[in-house]
DNA sequence: TGCAAATGGTTTCAGATGAAACTATAACGT
DNA sequence: ACGTTATAGTTTCATCTGAAACCATTTGCA
């Protein structure tokens, strides 16, 4: 007779974490899309412009995350939806210099809080400990990731 | 002078769950698709048919988190690759009962160590009370989650 | 200086994905 | 028994996404 590893999907770490961030994703996803023809691609670029304002798409990819396609895509259709205006970097005429929009920014101050409210919602299930914990782990695990990647 | 909101897109929770867990299924992903020719949401139906052989779609897309057009089309392929069978419920014939062939055990008893040693690999960056910690606080958002989405 | 390699960014193509429509069967209420 | 409603699963269509090809510009170096 044969047996065979036993591997309890619900407990793979892998898998839990994919499923928790998608479902925390998807609902984020939806409000934006709903609320301002926002997708989470488009908000992550108005978000990093919002903080660093005048970077180029490169640098939109590097502190998003996202490959250079899906910023070009977002940024497209930010431009077309007149919330971010692009130039041409004096130094480097291939550097695209990306800022935001009155309309841009006007957007930016409503879903930022927004954001930072689902944030407090999902951090509410936790108690002050387990918050802490979970930001170090985050921390260490991102960290490693890097390192990773980085070889 | 206008002072905007600011949010750090690096300590925003569910970017960073969000950018960790496509890092870890994407390294993972690659992996599976490159050695055996399986997807991710192929890989997760079989591991759930590993541990409960014989159940329908519709309990392995729960057991999943997938919807039932993603589990329809990975039980396809996993047909046509012959790695899946599909038979039909007696007492209910809209059900399909979903069993593992030879190879698609070959294949279970080979992907499911990987993976253990996978989750391992990451858990590695712990320690110890780190681990603990991570596994609790996952444990409840997901119950969270759950909740959330029950209403 | 001039040419090969690298970089920033866009476009194209092919595969993945989700929502809604659809088919078949079963359950429910009268 | 019979029509309505619900459920299991598949297919279709439109959109999203990533990889690779591509263009323009810059850098590195002989």
């Amino acid at each position: 007779m044969t047996v065979h590893h036993v591997l309890e999907l619900e407990q793979f770490l892998p898998y839990r974490l994919s499923v928790l961030s998608n479902t925390v994703s998807q609902a984020i996803a939806r409000e934006y899309e709903s609320r301002f023809a926002l997708s989470i691609t488009q908000w992550r670029v108005l978000a990093v412009l919002g903080r660093y304002d005048g970077i180029a798409a490169r640098e939109v990819a590097q502190r998003t995350a996202m490959d250079k396609v899906a910023v070009s895509r977002a940024v497209a259709q930010l431009m077309k939806d007149g919330r971010v205006r692009r130039g041409t970097a004096e130094h480097d005429k291939r550097q695209s210099v990306l800022t935001l929009t009155e309309k841009g920014w006007k957007i930016y101050d409503e879903v930022a809080p927004l954001a930072l409210e689902h944030e407090r919602r999902l951090l509410a299930y936790l108690d002050a400990d387990e918050q802490r914990w979970l930001s170090r782990i985050l921390e260490k695990l991102w960290q490693a990731e890097l390192q990773e990647l980085g070889r």
